[in-house]
DNA sequence: ACAGCGTGCTCATTCGATTGAGCAAACATT
DNA sequence: AATGTTTGCTCAATCGAATGAGCACGCTGT
């Protein structure tokens, strides 16, 4: 009998070891409590009144399970349940607000679904997620949600091979569906934004310079869009030297602001906070000039309305963003849709 | 024989589901290459040499498990191994740079030690808290670090009660090691940073104001001590009333400060960026004396140096702290030493 | 021709929890 | 007393991979 013969061992390992190993099982509580290994495993995970077993004996088992300190081996309740309760997360970066705080949401919305949250920080490495999502398959997650992956739908052909769900969230693939910001409105809303503040504090009405990012990504390219769509609604038309889509980093976008020092009005449409640092950098080092700055930045931190210049600030709807991704799990939907969520504008 | 069972069992699966379920298993591997599910197993796991399998059949089962987008069931391998390669970090929250900082790098070293890094974010909860200690136990981490946590020897000994390794790091436990950083002696340092500042900039010499943190939490106490030893070592003393330790908000720090409208020279040691916050939010809305005051922060934000007044920063050394608790990870020794990091003061 | 050895592989058991099936006793019903 | 029903529990198989033990074959040496 299969749980005899482990009982007996684990009596021989407990004589042998003498309590270096104190990894209580279902089948040591059983021989404790004078019951069955399936009394115990049913009383321990709440099954127990579905199988009849009595008031007495749960109550038993569960103050005898305390007292030992036991915990479930998960793999070992996993493998038999065949589900794994894990979501999990790809994320390129935890060293700014935003991808901080959907990390944060991510593994509050996870628990309230009663999901295991795991979280993959892959330093926007595209093997580095690749390897993240074969890790999650192997885990058997139940969906991977893969966040700002510069290679999406390679990770989600994969998991579709293996039967596990994806998820996109805020740059979208073509593969899985996707939960992303609404970049174009919210853009054109900043730009408008940074366009009436330099009207109203310069008397100066654009073109205004587009900072940050990459063309070639998604997100950049339809903030841009909203960026044009703005001033072309204005009659302004932006000069091509004037989209500076420099990369993601503070010195780049430090170096493309480096030769200009304003002679006049002028505004900025900065692409992340990455790059706003680049611009805090290159505005307090001015000499000359720097009051006839304005900008906005799509993202937001705290630390953002204090900044000289800044008029305002775009905050991507996590939490809606969230919700909505959770909503999809376990959808068998094979939809590949984009649904696109409102940000939040925030004015200064 | 258990494997032709299951083998069948799969194969009328398949008949059924239709591919639905891809899932392949070693036990699919063997049928398909003819040979056992323990050569399969052998070969994917490494040891197949070890094992006297052949390079032919080898290579025929890798190109198989290729094709087949086969991926290891980590269930059950950590089950029948008795090992889970997990590490499990405990983080209070992922919004701010420091903590941000603190979860990037532990994935990142822990892969190198091949272990598989899960982190769990409690927002300062003490019930979420131990929850999520209870959690990696049942996952059968192999060690658990508690960072900041409010509690963590009441973890510590739920560990132990497991036989499952903890460390803590940021906040010192009693009852297992703690890698911490130097806050004494950086808050000393700090200290004279701004001491020497209003000195220079504003012929003045304390004492300073205390802002941000609970006495109560060791850290706080640490870099007040720290802080007044520096003082006190230049003859200032400094009044009960200008130690501020109202807590870990932006909020609180701003009303800590609500009625100080300052007539001359004044100095502040903020003790963290959220307090920060408070500070910027308060300074900058101060119709007079704003250029009186000079401050400096127990903490790092890159926006930091663009704000008015602050002459430095704290950093603390993350990569350092990880580093020397990764070594500690497998040693069994029972020491509860306080290992202390230096930090790294930033100037401006 | 047979012992001795190396090579290449398979068998059967195990990890710990779950679960459909089923047994035995207590109790109710006719 | 015979039958049906409920209650309280146990059995045995199972999830997928890992592994000590061992089998069968071929080769070498004598």
């Amino acid at each position: 009998m299969h749980f005899q013969t482990a009982g007996k061992q684990r009596q021989a390992e407990k004589d042998e070891m003498d309590k270096y190993t104190k990894r209580t099982t279902i089948y040591d509580l059983a021989t404790l409590a004078g019951a069955s290994p399936s009394a115990v495993s049913s009383i321990l995970n709440g099954t127990w009144k579905k199988r009849r077993i009595g008031q007495k004996l749960a109550d038993r088992v569960i103050r005898l399970a305390e007292e030992q300190g036991y915990a479930v081996n998960v793999q070992a309740s996993l493998l038999r349940r065949e589900r794994s309760n894990i979501v999990g997360m790809i994320v390129p970066k935890y060293d700014n607000r935003y991808f901080g705080k959907i990390a944060e949401q991510f593994e509050q919305v996870a628990r309230e679904h009663e999901l295991f949250p795991v979280i993959t920080c892959t330093q926007r490495d595209p093997e580095l997620e690749f390897e993240a999502a074969k890790e999650l398959v192997s885990y058997r997650a139940e969906c991977v949600i893969s966040t700002g992956a510069t290679d999406p739908d390679r990770i989600s052909a994969f998991c579709r091979a293996s039967g596990v769900q994806s998820i996109n969230l805020d740059l979208p693939g073509s593969d899985a569906p996707s939960v992303i910001s609404d970049n174009y409105t919210a853009a054109r809303d900043l730009t408008d934004l940074i366009l009436d503040r330099c009207e109203k504090d310069l008397g100066w009405s654009g073109p205004l310079k587009f900072l940050g990012g990459r063309l070639t990504d998604h997100n950049t390219a339809a903030r841009l869009e909203g960026f044009l769509a703005a001033q072309s609604a204005r009659g302004i038309s932006v000069p091509d030297a004037y989209i500076m889509a420099s990369g993601y980093s503070a010195e780049k976008a430090a170096q493309a602001l480096a030769g200009f020092v304003p002679d006049g009005p002028s505004g900025l449409f900065v692409n992340s906070t990455i790059s706003l640092e680049g611009v805090v950098r290159w505005h307090s080092e001015l000499a000359t000039g720097a009051g006839w700055i304005r900008y906005g930045c799509f993202d937001w931190d705290p630390f953002g309305s204090f900044l000289p210049g800044n008029v305002g600030m775009v905050e991507q709807d996590v939490t809606a963003m969230l919700d909505t991704a959770f909503a999809l799990i376990g959808t068998q939907t094979e939809s590949k849709e984009r649904i696109l969520i409102p940000c939040i504008l925030r004015a200064f």
